[in-house]
DNA sequence: TAAGTTGTTCGGGG
DNA sequence: CCCCCGAACAACTT
């Protein structure tokens, strides 16, 4: 379920449990869920693909990796990793990683980082990938602490919807390109946000996983070389600066 | 049925 | 210290 879009829809989903009391916490992940028992969800936020549960006493990280995924009322047969039961209704983790931050949100979080935040923050963004000059701006594109909230999905998406080859190099890019692909990566997520928040479901794609591009040019379709991810391009359409 | 998947973290070796 | 790699974690779909 989870790239940033998906995480703040989720966030949309639980706002009738904010101000509510927490009757039951636990699950079978490692972190301690007794002190939040008794105790009012205050307030739930997100950064990229994290989850924020506040508490006045602490707040929860939850984090839905690749197969991750919370129900609302609802139940699996397979056991709850994390959840939170009121005393009207239920939280229910599965897959997912909860934590407790260890230190308090402003100080763990930057979200002139965050694709979906509107602290989003272009400039500041452009600055950190000119940090990393011989990098592939593939790998860029899912560098969290770069681009917050970016997953395959989007990363494939964006890299063709500003015409650029995932096998680029930072440093060739010319700045419009550049420019483009921060624009082209923030304007695709809220489509896939505002797709789920009409349907439910997200699947307006170009490149990913297709035979042809929206365009009609080819797909390839590789592997990464570090993470062994799949990616899907128009060789046509996306320009290659190396 | 076996492979593929919207992701991250850890440890070891170079 | 950085970088790279593989393993581990799990559930569900095709």
């Amino acid at each position: 379920m989870p790239e940033g879009p998906s995480i703040l829809f989720l966030k949309d989903n639980l706002a009738p449990f904010k101000n509510k009391v927490v009757k039951k916490a636990g699950g079978y992940g490692k972190m301690p869920t007794a002190w939040m028992k008794g105790k009012k969800l205050l307030d739930i936020q997100t950064w990229g693909k994290h989850l924020l549960l506040v508490f006045a006493n602490g707040v929860v990280k939850i984090h839905l990796g690749l197969f991750g995924d919370v129900l609302i009322n609802e139940r699996k047969k397979v056991n709850r990793s994390f959840y939170l039961e009121f005393a009207k209704g239920e939280i229910n983790g599965y897959v997912v990683s909860a934590s407790k931050l260890k230190k308090p949100l402003k100080e763990v979080y930057d979200w002139r980082t965050d694709i979906l935040s509107e602290q989003f923050d272009k400039v500041y963004v452009k600055s950190l990938i000119k940090e990393k000059q011989t990098k592939l701006i593939a790998d860029i594109m899912m560098d969290q602490d770069i681009f917050s909230g970016v997953g395959n999905k989007i990363r494939n998406e964006a890299l063709y919807r500003a015409g650029l080859h995932p096998m680029s190099i930072v440093e060739k890019i010319p700045a419009a390109k550049l420019n483009k692909l921060i624009d082209e990566t923030v304007k695709y997520a809220k489509i896939f946000y505002r797709q789920l928040r009409k349907t439910g479901k997200h699947d307006f794609f170009e490149v990913y996983q297709l035979e042809y591009a929206a365009d009609g040019s080819a797909v390839t379709m590789q592997f990464l070389p570090k993470t062994k991810r799949k990616i899907y391009f128009s060789e046509h359409r996306q320009q290659l600066y190396k």
